[in-house]
DNA sequence: ATCAAGATTACCT
DNA sequence: GGTAATCTTGATA
């Protein structure tokens, strides 16, 4: 891992908006046994408990969200529906409950390695986008699970995120985010970012719902 | 102790 | 377009 540059906490502590958004385009960064496995991520969504009752940690701490309360750069792993894995990368400082869900990911190193962790064959083009669109899927492709719950991205010697690449505001769409109707108000912030036009991002109606991208 | 629900995906028509 | 799969968690009693 010493080859990679990793970001700094200051990164991680700035507003969850300001992260989700500047997260894409940055190369996630997992080491399995003597295999380094890299991607670009292409598709966040932004979750901000104080004013989100879509977010986990909006009712406040449970064993389960409770690392969401320790400050930026680690992450909040999850199982969700029995069988799929999501990861978050916790932001702001301690204390203050936020964090932006990895959705997609464009692989850019060992990717035979995550074909085979999704039990797909990479060569097939109809199913070689299938690899990293959605947030399950990444997890999956990069062998993130449970035991993965709290990792500290600034020091952890088998995952991290470092700079990679950078898009203008242009290159960016921005929509409400996705499958939160349970909390149909927090459903219609403008808070999911993606890479435009990149084939790696998830596919889903929203995609057609998008709001201004200023600044 | 019980139970409903889920920041999803794969597969079917 | 629809739906089954699958199980941990948090809420309620």
């Amino acid at each position: 891992m010493e080859k990679y540059q990793r970001l700094s906490q200051d990164f991680y502590l700035q507003d969850t908006l300001t992260v989700a958004k500047q997260l894409l385009g940055k190369r996630f960064v997992r080491r399995i046994g003597d295999k380094i496995l890299s991607g670009m991520i292409v598709e966040t969504e932004a979750y901000i408990a104080a004013i989100d009752e879509a977010a986990h940690a909006h009712k406040g701490k449970t064993n389960r969200n409770k690392i969401m309360w320790e400050s930026g750069g680690r992450l909040y792993v999850y199982q969700i529906y029995g069988m799929y894995f999501c990861m978050n990368i916790i932001t702001e400082n301690k204390d203050v409950p936020a964090g932006v869900l990895i959705r997609a990911i464009q692989p850019l190193e060992n990717i035979e390695v995550m074909g085979d962790l999704r039990h797909i064959d990479i060569n097939d083009k109809t199913k070689r986008f299938y690899l990293t669109s959605g947030p399950g899927r990444v997890c999956q492709a990069f062998g993130i699970n449970k035991n993965d719950y709290g990792t500290n991205l600034l020091s952890n010697e088998k995952i991290t995120v470092t700079q990679y690449k950078e898009f203008l505001p242009s290159e960016i769409v921005i929509t409400p985010r996705i499958n939160i109707d349970y909390a149909p108000i927090a459903a219609n912030f403008p808070w999911r970012f993606f890479v435009k036009d990149n084939p790696y991002v998830s596919k889903h109606k929203n995609n057609s719902r998008i709001f201004n991208n200023e600044s």
